[in-house]
DNA sequence: CCTCCGTGTTGATCCGTGTCAACAAGCAAT
DNA sequence: ATTGCTTGTTGACACGGATCAACACGGAGG
C-alpha cells in the first residue's frame, strides 16, 4: 500500500517520524486512536483525519516541543510520555500550566493568540500527533464530529483550569491532583491507583501553586496517615475515599 | 417589513423581549453586534446569525440567568450590564469564576459537561442576546467565521482563566483586577480608567481569592498612594503606569 | 423619628504556608 | 572512591492574609 504521506501532507513537511502504515493501521499504534474511537470519529473521519497529521518525536526530557511566542500552527496530542506546559512571566518567573498524559491535547491555548503563549516541555521521552490547525479547523467545517470534538476539548480545559483557580489549602490541593491524575490514567486504560509521577516535586508545587518543601511534607504526612504508599515517584493510592474525603471541595462535581 | 421570530426562529420558544426590528437593524442596537463586526461578521453572516438569536432579558440584580445543572443549551452574549458566574461547592462554598460585560460571552465551559457547571447571576438590569448552541455549532459548519469565532471565544476564555491561577499577593491581583477591567471596558467604547464596579466588595474578593477585608484594605492603601480614586463603587485609575507595575507578573503578557 | 439590615471599613490576633538553611540520597563524570 | 550536581526531605522561623470583632454608613420600612 503506498504512503499516505507522499500523497496527502498538505504541507509538504519533512516526512514524519512515526508513520506506522496504511489508511486502515495508522493510528492503531497511536494512544490517541482510542481517544479519537472514544469521541465518535468513525474510520471514515479518521482515514480524513490521517491526512493533516504528523507523528513527531520522540522528544527527550527537558526538550521543548514548542515555545511561548512561536507562531501557532498546530495542536499537539501526545502518543507517548509525557509534557508540562510551562507560562514564564516578566520577571522569568515559571508557572506551570498542566501536565498531559497520552491521548491528551496541548496548544488549545495558542488558538486566540495565535502564538503559543507558554513552553511545552516533555518531561519523558514522548512522542506527539501533530495536527495542523488550519487543516483541522477546514475538517471541522465538513465533519460535525471533529468540531464537537474540539469544542468539547477547549471547554474541557476551561472546566480544569478553573479548578485549580480556587483558594485550597495544601491538602487538598494535593489530594485533588493525586485522584485526577489517577482517573485521567484510568481513561488511558493504565492503573488507577499506581502510577509514575514523571515530573519533579518542583513541577508539582508549582503547579499547584505551592513550595516544593510543602508537597514533601504534605506527601510525607499522607504516606503516615496511610493514604497513599511513596516510593521516590512511584506512587500508590492506598485509600481513595480519604483522599476524595480531602479533595472533594476542589474537583467538586 | 416582516417580523424576524414569527419566522425564523427554529424553536418555537417565546418571542423574546427586546426584538428591535429587521433584518437590517436587528443587532444594531445590540452591544454584542460591535463584537460581531470586529470579530470579522459580514452583513450576510449577522443575517444568519439573527436567525438563531433571541433576546432575552432583562434580568434584575440577583436574578439567576442559568443554574448549575441545567442542561445546556445556548451561550449568552451580554447585551447591557453585568452578570457573574459562581461555582457553589460541596460545602456551599462559593467560588465566582468570572464578571462579564456587555459584549462578552457567558457558557462556554458548559459545551463539554453539556451542562453549566456553575450558576450566572445578574449584578445589574441585564440584557442577553441568546445563541443556541445546536444551531449555532451546525451554522459554524457552514460559515468558517462563526466556527473561527467560537474557537477563539474559548481560547481566549482559557487564557484568563490561567490568568488567576497563579500565586500572586494582594496587591498583584487587585492591580490586574483593575486594569483587566479598564481594558476590557475600553474595547467596549467605555472609559478605560473610570468605570463602575458592579459587583460587591465580597464578590471581588471571592473572584480574586482573598477576604473582603483584605480587598478594603488593600483599596484603600491603593488610594493612599494615588494609584486609584474610590468612591463607593466608583473607580478612577490615577496611575495606570504604577498600577500595570504591580500588575506586570499576573497580566504577563 | 427610629430600627433593621446589607455593605463596607478598620483594628487585633492567629494560622498556614513560604522562606531559609542544613542535610541525605542518587547519579554522572573524573 | 571522590567530587559535584540535582532532587528530595526535614527543621526553625517569618510573614501575608484569613479570621474575628467592632463600628460606620445608607437605604427601606415602620
Amino acid at each position: 500500500m503506498e504512503n499516505l504521506k507522499a500523497h496527502f501532507d498538505p504541507h509538504g513537511r519533512p516526512s514524519p517520524i512515526a508513520n506506522d502504515g496504511d489508511r486502515e493501521t495508522f493510528c492503531s499504534t497511536c494512544a490517541f486512536s482510542h481517544a479519537c474511537v472514544v469521541e465518535g470519529y468513525g474510520k471514515g473521519d479518521l482515514e480524513e483525519l490521517q491526512c493533516l497529521i504528523e507523528h513527531v518525536g520522540p522528544f527527550q526530557p527537558g526538550e521543548f516541543v514548542f515555545r511561548t511566542g512561536d507562531p501557532f500552527r498546530a495542536i499537539y496530542a501526545v502518543r507517548s510520555g509525557m509534557v508540562k506546559t510551562v507560562l514564564v512571566d516578566a520577571d522569568g518567573q515559571e508557572q506551570v500550566l498542566g501536565f498531559y498524559l497520552p491521548g491528551e491535547v496541548v496548544g488549545l491555548n495558542a488558538i486566540y493568540p495565535e502564538r503559543y503563549p507558554c513552553d511545552a516541555v516533555a518531561l519523558e521521552t514522548t512522542e506527539f500527533c501533530r495536527f495542523s490547525f488550519p487543516a483541522m479547523s477546514a475538517l471541522a467545517t465538513r465533519l460535525p464530529s471533529v468540531q464537537q470534538h474540539l469544542f468539547k476539548l477547549l471547554s474541557k480545559e476551561l472546566g480544569t483550569a478553573s479548578l485549580l483557580a480556587g483558594d485550597h489549602t495544601a491538602d487538598e490541593r494535593m489530594a485533588a491532583f493525586l485522584l485526577d491524575l489517577g482517573e485521567r490514567y484510568a481513561t488511558r486504560g493504565f492503573s488507577r491507583s499506581e502510577f509514575r509521577l514523571s515530573m519533579s516535586r518542583g513541577d508539582i508545587a508549582n503547579y499547584l501553586r505551592l513550595a516544593a518543601e510543602t508537597v514533601s511534607r504534605v506527601l510525607g504526612r499522607f504516606r503516615k496517615q496511610g493514604l497513599v504508599d511513596i516510593d521516590g515517584r512511584r506512587v500508590t493510592l492506598l485509600d481513595t475515599d480519604g483522599l476524595y474525603q480531602l479533595a472533594r471541595n476542589v474537583l467538586n462535581r
